[in-house]
DNA sequence: GTGAAAGCGCTAACAG
DNA sequence: CTGTTAGCGCTTTCAC
């Protein structure tokens, strides 16, 4: 393997000339550069990266903790990451934790070993506490999810209003009777989907009726579950609201087999707006979270981080938008 | 940060010692060696893992090259990686190529400065002799995607008897008219699919209408423009075999929106069983892909590779399942 | 079983 | 604009 001082030799420079010609070319005259580019060239030089790393202890690499890789709402997030990232120069280490917070907490190790200058959380199921230590010492976002009472740049939705605006959505539609599926209740993303379907439901003049809200898993299998025991109810409702699309598509698979159409007999609004929800028959109306965007948001505000600009350790909230298909029935059956 | 020659200070043995400790424990005796490692956490000594890679030129961290994240087939095959890796002690890091051959000469650099200690590909459009060059000297193994003439480690499942199986099936059901739509055709996934689809028309005395070969782009987009061609035959198909599973979607939505009842008016077959196929409406017939497996022999593959065992540079042909739903009439319609 | 010493390949003061 | 020099923190012979 040819290194730098071989390189240094044969073009009667110094490494360090060398080594400038790589980072900071413009601080070497141009007939130099040109002719320690040649013999590069020449000699197929690669620089050892590991050396470099070691020397400038930084990585170029950045740490992306996911709870579930299959979950394309994370998987487009970790899209947006990715490209920020590789725009940049940086490199993404992926760290699946299943949802197991032992997890989370090994890949902190990471972290402290400064084996990567920065981490971007997908889920933080770790102690708030520890957390908050972490982030003074190190550069870390979160996005996805999102935790309150310590001052960590996250990059998230506002999952109230959005809950709002969904429930709203089918009030408008004329339901009265709406019920929500909601997503695991530990987490606040999903307690807070909720609290908007309440909050909805309130401003409305509608009771909130709590036979009406029932804790799903994300899952279509939850959904399809859950909306099952809705319909065995003496008063089923007439319209639902999940808090994901998957278990929309439980809902109204479960619908079907009840005999029931949809939007005719139950008008129903997902979230998330991933592939599935256009793709399925009747296509999924939906609160569209900006995943990729945000994935590149979550990155930007790392790279700030790293570069040492401590000035901007906020929250931000990205637009969400209601995009609206057959399956709340406001709109006509068509393809596309 | 506290370093390795701070804890030989305090528990008074040489550097060496401590370094022996951390790798290689059973050299050291029972007493000096738990007296070390109580300065260690008395310390909260973390090794600088950046010197150790310096030093021993090795990163424990693999690269895995994926043609799209998005994609939960190779989302699936990530996490087989993923969970092999992390239970070696391997750290995986992402490269996205978007389907840009470009984007995997960028990223075979970094196996060539030895920034990663071997790389899976999920997807090898690159020229396969640099590619031959490549996987002499470094651990290089392919899993989803596959390559003809070249002796590297492969884990695929068998395209073509996977897509016989699939048009067999339908033939079985008593079709004589079968579309298929196929993969882009410049992948030799689609090719092969298409090859065993053939070869399961001949071997049962049935034509190969080449008007009912349709090629799409994995996309359920794709699926429904093609179908929808196909619907306007004079002679239009009875059945339709998929190249994948969210091309069946856009099938079954076209036949849906020509006034067509799937599975009595039209069967359809799809490919790969992602959750969609399970979850879709009806229940999508597919054959099954091991993609968990996949990820898991592959790397499996790549550890005995870097491990220095080159006896093992065969290709793996993982077993396939015809997964039988609602789609093509062969069952009756009920959930799970 | 342990220590001394050399050095991995690069970068960054500092001088000139 | 370029060269000299001194390490970064760890691992690994080679002695003892």
């Amino acid at each position: 393997m040819v290194k730098m001082s071989d390189v240094a030799e044969k073009a009667n420079v110094s490494k360090a000339t060398v080594s400038r010609v790589l980072r900071n070319p413009e601080t070497v005259k141009k007939t130099t550069r040109d002719k320690v580019m040649a013999i590069i060239e020449q000699m197929n030089y690669q620089p050892n990266i590991l050396a470099r790393q070691f020397r400038r202890s930084e990585t170029n690499t950045i740490l992306v903790v996911i709870p579930n890789i299959l979950n394309t709402v994370f998987s487009h997030i970790l899209g947006g990451i990715e490209h920020e990232a590789g725009k940049n120069g940086y490199r993404v280490l992926l760290a699946n934790t299943n949802k197991q917070v032992e997890k989370e907490y090994e890949f902190l190790d990471h972290l402290k070993q400064r084996q990567v200058d920065g981490m971007i959380l997908l889920s933080a199921r770790m102690d708030k506490g520890i957390l908050a230590e972490v982030m003074k010492q190190y550069p870390v976002v979160l996005t996805a999810d999102y935790l309150e009472g310590i001052p960590i740049p996250t990059v998230t939705i506002d999952n109230v209003s959005s809950g709002r605006t969904a429930t709203e959505h089918l009030i408008k539609l004329g339901h009265s009777r709406i019920a929500h599926i909601s997503g695991p209740l530990h987490l606040l993303v999903s307690r807070d989907r909720l609290k908007g379907y309440r909050q909805a439901l309130l401003q409305n003049n509608l009771d909130v009726d709590n036979i009406l809200i029932q804790e799903g898993d994300f899952s279509h299998e939850s959904g399809y579950n859950q909306m099952t025991k809705l319909l065995a109810l003496e008063h089923p409702p007439t319209a639902v609201f999940a808090a994901n699309d998957e278990m929309a598509t439980g809902v109204i698979k479960a619908a079907k087999d009840h005999g029931l159409s949809v939007p005719e007999d139950l008008a129903v609004v997902g979230f998330d707006n991933v592939k599935l929800s256009a793709i399925y028959d009747p296509g999924i109306t939906t609160i569209a979270q900006p995943m990729f965007k945000m994935g590149n948001k979550a990155m930007e505000l790392l790279l700030q981080q790293i570069n040492g600009d401590d000035s901007n350790k906020t929250q931000y909230v990205l637009q969400n938008e209601l995009v609206i298909r057959e399956s709340c029935g406001a709109k006509q059956k068509n393809h596309g």
